[in-house]
DNA sequence: TTGTATGCGTTATCAT
DNA sequence: ATGATAACGCATACAA
């Protein structure tokens, strides 16, 4: 029993914000009826009702505390991203679609960068998990089965973006790794060059690395004996043996087959264009050239570098997509998303 | 490396996650003394105790929730971080910066893009202050007075990055404009480029454009009649109006006085660089050129061009900072904090 | 249709 | 030093 005076709510100074038991008091009614007015409207509340509440709520400029909420629900209405690298313009840009879906649909995006340390993978899960995050979105390293552990133990909906992880039951949303590399290719043999370098950042565990660096061979296999490759691995700050890759490649060779690079990505894309700085040579002239992804200045280094183009928002959206349709109660198999590249031809792959 | 977290939580169904009362039960304590463990430990709690309670928590693998621990405090450790373009590679590297700090005192940030949408700004301040954010850092358009009304009306702290707002009590945290500007002038005139051109974008009321602008014309007038320049400026799309500007500034002139550009930022770095492709002349022979902001690219193009770095890393730690300063308890005028660029000379302003 | 009471997971204020 | 128990702001069975 309550024995005990009843705790006077202090006035609505300007510090305090409005709660849901002031608005009630304001309308005369109980808190329910003002929680019914936010989720049950329409089904039930007379329109007097409806009216006092509606002013109440509009002369406290009140909102509902989303922690409260999300305490009395058991979901937050937050959704977790987790960024390998936030300086990844590709990430970014991924970042930037996934975001704005959400929003559209009522999500707000929690963020979590790991700065490309693989060991925070853990810590930004559980970060994350800690706040009731509804569902996750993952960009992330991808190396150990940590991830996959966090994820199944947190039991909520994933979907991984441009890095797989073995084993794990989620969605995945990508470029079509395969596809765009025979794009690239393709390209480069139609424009006659026949012996191709593949630059790539060291696989590591990522996914679409390995997809991609297999996607080359398996072009150069087929198209043996006119077309032939090599793949190297460039390590960042190892820039003597990249500028030795590529002075192999350009060393003039009998009967002339013009020769050409794939950088792997926009990071590998910016080194392959420092070296050729330094060893005095260019593109378009003494080697073709086709870097994966399109950032902004693609165009203006040298005589414009041709780029494959990610669909970089739409495959940030349709991530985001996923997960809100998992969200929203869908029960189905993993499923791949696998969108397509664009060729952007300029002037480094042109034709003799 | 074999001893992983364990993955069943004996007594508990399956989905759920340990609480404070999970703990409690297991340690054979109440709720209030496993509390006392995470927060008053040292002062309080007797070994003996201490450890029950410590196991508890290992094998339920137990941890606050936030959302909870926040509703209960009236503070959440949540940082809001509103930014108005997450394309802009500056304001990514600040938000690095600053989630880092943020991370480090024990923060988490919780982002909001405006996708360069000036009417979101209130929306996105009532998004962020309905999940409580402790307080605000804010990288934002900055017309109206609309944000000072939102912060003032929510009451938090905020800290201001590279965008002022006028009447805003707020620390301010940015590039020291002037200096910068005058290093940039000073390095041109001192290698005998004497007439310039500064390219920035519609001031609208972007306060650090409205700061450079002022200093290249105070550097102009207090050199006259040795230097001279002019403003131009770049409206998104209109690449002839650009062009044309570009095409009189390398008017041959009698005397054969030496001309430069200069870029507000990154983003009107690239469009001049793009502009001077078209018209096909180059940097370094024909015009001098510095730019704001120092990007990855900007080495590889043309002859190199010369930047003016900022400090981003460090202007998004000391955001930060300040505001978790605030957060303890600070209490103290509004502070400003204008950090140093740095010269970055290449081959884009090299002398005669 | 509306109100009452309880629970969500913590912290904090009392007691003991 | 430790334990009850009342907030915190909201949603929701259950009553009325």
């Amino acid at each position: 029993m309550n024995d005990r005076a009843p705790r006077v709510r202090p006035a609505l100074d300007s510090g305090r914000r409005a709660t849901i038991g002031d608005v009630a008091a304001a309308a005369g009614v109980s808190k329910a009826t003002v929680s019914r007015f936010f989720n049950h409207r329409e089904r039930l509340l007379s329109p007097d009702i409806q009216a006092r509440v509606e002013a109440a709520i509009a002369s406290l400029a009140y909102s509902p505390n989303p922690m409260a909420q999300a305490l009395s629900r058991g979901r937050s209405g937050l959704i977790g991203l987790i960024v390998a690298d936030i300086t990844n313009p590709y990430s970014v840009a991924v970042l930037r679609g996934a975001e704005k879906a959400c929003q559209d649909a009522g999500y707000l995006v929690m963020l979590f960068n790991l700065g490309n340390e693989g060991g925070r993978e853990r810590e930004a899960l559980d970060a994350l998990a800690g706040y009731r995050v509804d569902g996750f979105i993952l960009n992330t390293l991808g190396s150990g089965t940590d991830v996959v552990d966090a994820i199944t133990l947190h039991g909520k909906p994933a979907v991984l973006v441009d890095r797989r992880h073995a084993g794990m039951q989620a969605d995945f949303v990508s470029l079509d790794n395969a596809g765009a590399m025979a794009l690239a290719c393709g390209h480069l043999l139609d424009n006659g060059y026949r012996r191709m370098l593949y630059i790539t950042e060291p696989e590591r565990d990522v996914s679409t690395r390995r997809e991609r660096a297999a996607a080359f061979k398996a072009f150069c296999a087929d198209h043996a004996p006119q077309a032939s490759g090599e793949v190297f691995e460039s390590e960042e700050g190892d820039t003597v043996g990249l500028d030795e890759a590529l002075r192999r490649l350009l060393e003039p060779v009998a009967g002339g087959t013009r020769v050409a690079a794939i950088a792997g990505n926009a990071v590998v894309t910016l080194r392959v264009a420092a070296s050729m700085a330094r060893l005095k040579r260019s593109f378009g002239v003494e080697a073709g050239f086709v870097g994966f992804d399109d950032p902004e200045w693609a165009s203006l280094i040298g005589p414009g570098l041709t780029t494959i183009a990610q669909p970089t928002d739409e495959l940030g959206r349709s991530a985001a997509n996923c997960l809100i349709e998992r969200l929203q109660g869908l029960q189905q198999a993993p499923r791949q998303l696998l969108l397509p590249g664009v060729l952007k031809v300029r002037g480094s792959s042109r034709a003799a």
